[in-house]
DNA sequence: AGCTCACCCTGCGAGC
DNA sequence: TGCTCGCAGGGTGAGC
């Protein structure tokens, strides 16, 4: 799933395709996603045009001149726009029809996205009031992550995944910008100094922006707008490599559970 | 409030 | 070949 460099790349390659058009048109084949999408949602957008196509942590925003279609991808979601011909297969829940005879298609086999319907700003739609500043944010800062890292024991790993903390890094970017900082996961957050914070930081801003330069990262099904795999899944210094050298100390890369989730890091660099 | 855990769902690869 | 198990990019909410 989508991480936000993929969800970026989406947004990117979609933005062409899409701003600029009018829905003629929509097709919902399965409601249940991770919120049931709403009985009105064809309603609201049939008939709107789209103005621009946004993004707020991992959340894509389709914005028209109604009001604003919130896609989220969950776990194994895609959002590719594809021409009108192109067959159904199974896990196509919605189609966004456009005027130009392309449309637009949510699949999610495993149906841990989201897809919600916003009239007003979208900024203060309860899932997107409270997530923390965007990575890219001069918000972001190391002085922010030292405050609100203060006082909390949990793993570091937790905090920059915690989207009311951090937003927009997931399990892979972090895993990468943990050891591109040279800190190991397990740290208290608390326990990171100043001079620490302002390294990590960095790494999670940089990490993300060389993810997004490659097109996201494309494990198993993960495409952009067009259809595209990205490829940072080849340039990935400890994710997914348990057992190979690390390539800047060259000990062996191990793999740790933390929570449900699978933290790759190296012993040997990451302190 | 912070932390841990279970859970939502499908598909796939590993191991037997 | 066919089974069971464990794991997969995310996020919420219950219960301590």
């Amino acid at each position: 799933m989508p991480e936000l460099p993929e969800v970026e790349t989406t947004r990117r390659s979609l933005e062409a395709p899409l701003v600029g058009r009018r829905v003629t048109h929509v097709v919902v084949r399965d409601r249940r996603l991770r919120w049931p999408i709403e009985p009105d949602f064809e309603r609201h957008l049939t008939g709107a045009s789209i103005r621009a196509v946004g993004r707020r942590a991992k959340y894509l925003l389709v914005v028209t001149d109604r009001g604003t279609a919130m896609i989220h991808l969950g776990m194994s979601g895609s959002l590719v726009r594809v021409p009108g011909t192109t067959p159904v297969v199974k896990h196509d829940h919605v189609d966004i029809v456009l005027d130009d005879d392309g449309v637009l298609r949510f699949h999610d086999p495993r149906r841990f996205g989201s897809i919600h319907w916003i009239d007003g700003d979208p900024a203060s739609h309860p899932l997107l009031a409270s997530l923390a500043p965007e990575p890219s944010d001069a918000a972001f800062g190391g002085a922010y992550l030292h405050r609100i890292t203060r006082g909390r024991s949990v793993a570091i790993k937790h905090v920059l995944m915690n989207g009311q903390l951090v937003t927009g890094v997931g399990n892979i970017y972090a895993s990468e910008a943990l050891h591109a900082a040279a800190i190991d996961p397990k740290t208290a957050a608390k326990r990171l100094s100043r001079e620490r914070c302002d390294r990590l930081v960095a790494a999670v801003t940089a990490t993300l922006a060389r993810a997004i330069e490659a097109g996201g990262s494309s494990l198993r099904d993960y495409v952009d707008g067009a259809g595209n795999a990205g490829h940072f899944q080849t340039e990935s210094a400890v994710y997914g490599r348990e057992g190979l050298a690390c390539p800047r100390c060259g000990n062996a890369i191990r793999l740790l559970r933390q929570g449900q989730r699978a933290t790759y890091w190296c012993a040997g660099c990451q302190t």
